[in-house]
DNA sequence: TATTGTTATACTCTATAACTATA
DNA sequence: TATAGTTATAGAGTATAACAATA
């Protein structure tokens, strides 16, 4: 592919996913900060200390506090004692912790799909082969 | 396409899009915030008094009114009165301003760059179709 | 002494309410 | 009286520095 062409592929392609993102925040927030989603999501993979969840979400041990507090605060997450290393703290995702990402997920997803149902079977067929070559390069 | 296809589609389509935005912000801000950076594009389609502002970023005059005197602060904007409405004000980028925003776009641009270089011809001519789609899909 | 996490303090962005100036 | 914008004040997120508890 030429070198123009590939530089306007990458302007308008990081274009249309920021834009997408962008309204899928808008939209459908599901009343939680961004911040207190993404941690929520992070625990969702499994129980995380607060030293991880900082560093995960690149924000200062004190700031991860502050959020996990509210997280606490608002039942959302638990904090559970290391057993072996009595500094060290795991936050753990509640049942309604659960239950709110699980909304606000499907809202999101709602969001896309609506938009998706507009479209030709033929756009479809594109679109499902381009995700998996944009979730590579997404990356993990 | 089966419902349960376009569901699945839906959720990772959403999902990559979402990954590849927030690694742009996180990898190449700019140094600048991202309620500034938004302001300055939007900016960039024209003057807007701080009441437009406010509105597209879906924020409150009050904070409209910070964000903007943040801009002026850093050079980076500039007001003009209203001849005919004496109340109004425009918001307008200056030379510098439109260069901090190339420059950050520049940098996003290269962050998507440098991915799909890694990607084979035929994942590019995906992505080539796809983005067209995507676009719609943004809306706008 | 090093590490994990919290508290203390300050700065920024956000919002609502009150105010100024103009229409 | 209504509208555009700003100022006043308060709430929440972020950061760095200092502190407490544990390894």
């Amino acid at each position: 592919m030429p070198d123009e062409s590939l530089i306007a592929l990458s302007h308008e392609l990081r274009l249309a996913c920021m834009r997408i993102s962008r309204r899928v925040r808008f939209d459908s927030g599901g009343g939680l900060a961004p911040h207190q989603f993404s941690v929520l999501a992070r625990l969702d993979e499994g129980r995380r200390t607060p030293g991880q969840l900082a560093e995960c979400e690149r924000v200062s041990p004190p700031s991860m506090t502050r959020t996990v507090k509210s997280l606490l605060a608002a039942g959302l997450v638990t904090r559970e004692a290391d057993p072996d290393d009595g500094r060290q703290v795991f936050v753990v995702l509640t049942a309604a912790g659960r239950d709110v990402l699980a909304d606000t997920r499907h809202a999101r997803d709602a969001w896309m799909m609506a938009r998706l149902e507009e479209l030709s079977e033929a756009d479809l067929v594109v679109l499902t082969e381009a995700t998996g070559i944009l979730t590579k390069v997404a990356g993990r």
